[in-house]
DNA sequence: GAGTTTGAAACT
DNA sequence: CAGTTTCAAACTC
């Protein structure tokens, strides 16, 4: 498509009126969904720059990301979206997902931006880049006349990109949904949007919104395509209710607020449709849960004082040992602890995934040679020179080695000398590091770059 | 794939 | 609040 880019401009979800432009289709933001959430902001210049180093890693996990995008407080603006009548909106391919490696994203228009609290718009931007491959930029609107603005940083990439799948916007029924889903991006929640279609062309329902917004694509771009590379655990896994309509928290899309998309559910109410019903269903929920949408089982080990990212609750199994899926604690992969109500508890912070077992450490190490890490004292919240024991979780160590791995098969493509190699993987190492550290300590990263 | 087990959520 | 029922997922065969 020639022309403007298209563009996604949210507005607060209250103001829902029609566009008095009869060009534009309105759109308003889902009622519960917030703006995208924001681990750490980093003010960077102008986003023409091909330099910017937006590959970072965010610590918070998935679910815990996603939930508080869901249930963060609404003291950030919020808008509705316009699309444009020339925008073509495809059709959604619920299990389609990109994965950005490293280049892509240094090279891309790639970025998401925060809403600063005093920002009042912020527009969702497919700008055509450099190299014929499209990305989603969103960016505060006021960018264009500012030389700065801030950017959500981003889980590290992984490896690959297929260029037919990267179309970043698309609709299924009444959402657009933003769809990067390498375990890099877990945007689909946080930017969730419910169109509401213009009243005057207004069906009652919303069927197969078949535009999108045009992706241009690479035939150069070689990279081998494969949608199923990402780690189960982020892959979102359809629920299969056949009696609660999706509106109970036995609903897995449903708890985590989530519309229910290609799952194999009977008489579904979770979805766009039901907005209503769907709404009046979560505040029945949230009455009576409170804590419902909430992460539960997150958790900072070894810190005493109460924070949000606590386990809000501890299971209660019986004969699992707490070592099934069954054991809420074990799913999530956090030991069990005093809040649980569990027999024959075999969940505890010895027997975690070894992966994890850095993270639940209670001060002893396990071997006796001890590393700078080691030797960080492990009680009490973040100071400057400590970090939370759960920085190292199974996401960041993924993500910490996704990292690794994209820059070894970059040497690889570059064919840089082994030397060289390893020298650049050491130093992406010591970048991850310095980033996860910096995250942890609830500080942005430094954008000053290692190299 | 069907049936059973399990534990969370919902209900009383 | 405690006991029971319902539910969907995990598990087993």
């Amino acid at each position: 498509m020639s022309g403007n880019p298209p563009s996604i401009v949210l507005l607060p979800s209250s103001s829902s009126a029609a566009s008095p432009n009869p060009s534009i289709q309105n759109i308003t933001t889902h009622p519960i969904v917030r703006p995208p959430i924001i681990v750490h902001q980093q003010t960077i210049q102008s986003p023409s720059s091909s330099s910017i180093p937006f590959k970072s890693v965010i610590v918070k996990p998935y679910r815990d990301s996603i939930q508080q995008a869901l249930t963060t407080s609404t003291n950030v603006d919020v808008k509705p979206v316009i699309l444009h009548s020339s925008d073509i909106i495809e059709s959604h391919q619920p299990n389609k997902r990109i994965a950005l490696d490293s280049t892509d994203l240094n090279n891309s228009n790639l970025t998401f931006s925060a809403i600063p609290k005093s920002e009042t718009l912020t527009t969702l931007q497919q700008i055509p880049s450099s190299n014929t491959v499209s990305f989603a930029t969103m960016v505060p609107q006021s960018s264009s006349n500012s030389p700065s603005y801030s950017t959500l940083r981003l889980v590290t990439p992984s490896t690959f990109i297929n260029p037919n799948e990267i179309s970043t916007i698309q609709t299924s029924g009444q959402q657009i949904l933003l769809q990067q889903r390498g375990n890099l991006v877990i945007t689909q929640p946080l930017v969730t949007l419910q169109v509401q279609q213009d009243p005057n062309s207004a069906q009652k329902e919303n069927n197969s919104n078949s535009a999108h917004f045009p992706t241009e694509q690479s035939n150069t771009n070689a990279r081998i395509s494969n949608t199923d590379y990402l780690p189960v655990q982020y892959q979102r896994k359809p629920c299969n209710c056949t009696k609660s309509m999706c509106l109970k928290l036995y609903c897995d899309c449903f708890a985590n607020g989530l519309n229910c998309q290609n799952c194999a559910c009977l008489n579904c109410h979770n979805d766009a449709r039901h907005e209503e019903e769907r709404n009046k269903a979560i505040t029945t929920t949230l009455e009576r849960n409170p804590n419902a949408f909430k992460s539960k089982m997150y958790k900072f080990a070894n810190t005493t004082v109460s924070q949000p990212d606590r386990p809000l609750k501890g299971c209660n199994c019986k004969k699992s040992s707490c070592h099934k899926r069954y054991c809420e604690c074990y799913e999530s992969r956090v030991p069990c602890t005093s809040l649980c109500k569990c027999i024959g508890c075999k969940n505890t912070e010895q027997s975690v995934h070894p992966l994890n077992v850095g993270f639940y450490r209670s001060g002893q190490p396990k071997t006796t040679t001890q590393t700078p890490l080691d030797q960080i004292p492990r009680t009490g919240p973040p100071t400057e020179t400590t970090i939370p024991n759960n920085v190292f979780n199974m996401e960041v160590s993924e993500a910490l080695a996704t990292c690794l791995l994209v820059t070894g098969q970059q040497c690889e493509i570059n064919q840089t000398s082994d030397l060289d190699s390893q020298h650049a993987i050491l130093k992406e190492f010591q970048r991850c590091m310095h980033q996860i550290v910096q995250s942890a300590l609830g500080r942005p990263p430094s954008s000053s770059s290692f190299g």
